[in-house]
DNA sequence: TAAAAATACTCCATAGGTATTTTAT
DNA sequence: ATAAAATACCTATGGAGTATTTTTA
């Protein structure tokens, strides 16, 4: 599990799409697809129902690990936010 | 910031030693030094007094990081925890 | 001179890109 | 026929190992 992984798999539960979070962020759509399978593989479950020439959502334990990302991405950035405050005062 | 340099790093800050972290992660002490290289550059900061010849220790702002470090990396812990738990059932 | 961290270097694994294929509508 | 994801293939980056050097006590 890595934070480059959750970042992509956030965005493509958000957009629902793997080709718009590619867009946003900023890598190619088999870039991010790859990434979601590995993270299905190293959790051993299907994190996204994926409706081939629709879409892709997530399934129930998929929205679990959601939560638990958007934790983790958010304690990264405030561990950076205090980190950068407390070293320039 | 990865959650191997996470790893790396509460390993030094609990051992006070980057040998002993390395052996604890099981690495060599390069790979660890430089993964704490690579993560101080990242933040900007030190995150470590070193005492050559001696050891090495965290900064007021190290210790700071390690808080969060160890609460991303419980989280981590959880989410795979509870995902594995899940998709048994 | 011993003990510990840093540096130099080399190599390899793999993340990511381009191109293509598959599949459902 | 279109739209979207998966797969194949290739390349380059950088993480990690071995060997060595530096530094302090």
């Amino acid at each position: 599990m890595e934070f480059k992984q959750l970042e992509m798999f956030v965005a493509v539960a958000e957009e629902r799409s793997v080709i718009r979070a590619a867009e946003r962020v900023l890598r190619t759509q088999p870039a991010v697809s790859m990434a979601l399978a590995r993270l299905e593989e190293e959790v051993g479950t299907r994190l996204f129902h994926r409706i081939r020439g629709r879409g892709i959502e997530l399934t129930s334990i998929g929205e679990e690990l959601c939560h638990y990302a958007r934790k983790m991405l958010a304690l990264r950035d405030e561990a950076h936010a205090v980190v950068a405050r407390r070293s320039m005062s």
